[in-house]
DNA sequence: ATGGACATTGGAGTACACTCAAAGGTTGAG
DNA sequence: CTCAACCTTTGAGTGTACTCCAATGTCCAT
């Protein structure tokens, strides 16, 4: 099988298979007698596996780790299990600086509502009135 | 005031101040005759608007926007509103998808505790079984 | 043999806000 | 004079997962 005909049967483009390869989360596979790569089935389910870890919300590094213990020969669901874990704490973090932001945008919106006129010079009396610490020694 | 002074009254580091200038944040300063960057306090004010409107959740882009309204003689306010408000949306839309994240892994660390006992030359049943739509065609 | 679809490589570009390094010039104190 | 601390510029690197390009080569049907 080609390189095009494997990105279809996994909905992906050539360039993100030659992308995985790069970063080794695909072993190169053997070629044609042209230089074509030449895939086998094993290949597509390998593919299908870095596409269903990402869909789980796995970013490819923590794929290829989980890769590189299965192709040692040992079972990597403890490792998946530590990297989901992991990968959620993070998830969590982030949603918690996203929704102070989101805090913070909605008070602005509502000083800027209650702003008064806007007078000439001033660049906007709602940021400039903005809390900044330690910026000011 | 040279640039270092400049960056310890603003809490940043020189490099970010000339990093604001070649993105025109800042204006280019005078210099001295050694070629120095020779700041005065308007630069500061400047750059503490900066800040403060990073802190409201704008990016770079849209601060150089409102810097360049201002600079024109015209109050950015209307377009400050705007630009917090479209911020806004981004942070909500972003935090949606975190939260289906959030769901999908949560629902994953209960399916590896219910999972079986692995086994040899699986890679994980977990991950294996997961959904992925339109991948198998 | 000719044309079009497909493949190859290497390298650059995307978004974002810095951050760092190298190689050199300036300033000010002792 | 010398030394450290500071400054200059240019250019590249960070993280993420691709995406696109050019120039060239292969395969297959006509």
């Amino acid at each position: 099988m080609r390189i095009g005909e494997l990105a279809q049967h996994a909905c992906v483009t050539p360039d993100t298979i030659r992308y995985y390869e790069r970063e080794r989360l695909l072993r190169p596979p053997p070629r044609t007698p042209g230089g074509y790569r030449d895939y086998s089935q094993i290949a597509l389910d390998d593919l299908i596996f870095i596409r269903k870890a990402q869909v789980l919300g796995l970013r490819l590094r923590d794929i290829r780790e989980i890769l590189e213990i299965s192709s040692g020969g040992r079972p990597p669901c403890e490792h998946v299990r530590a990297t989901v874990s992991a990968r959620l704490s993070q998830v969590e973090g982030r949603m918690r600086e996203l929704d102070a932001l989101r805090g913070t945008l909605k008070d602005t919106l509502v000083r800027l509502d209650r702003a008064p006129e806007p007078s000439a010079g001033c660049r906007c009396s709602v940021i400039e009135s903005a809390a900044l610490e330690a910026a000011e020694g």
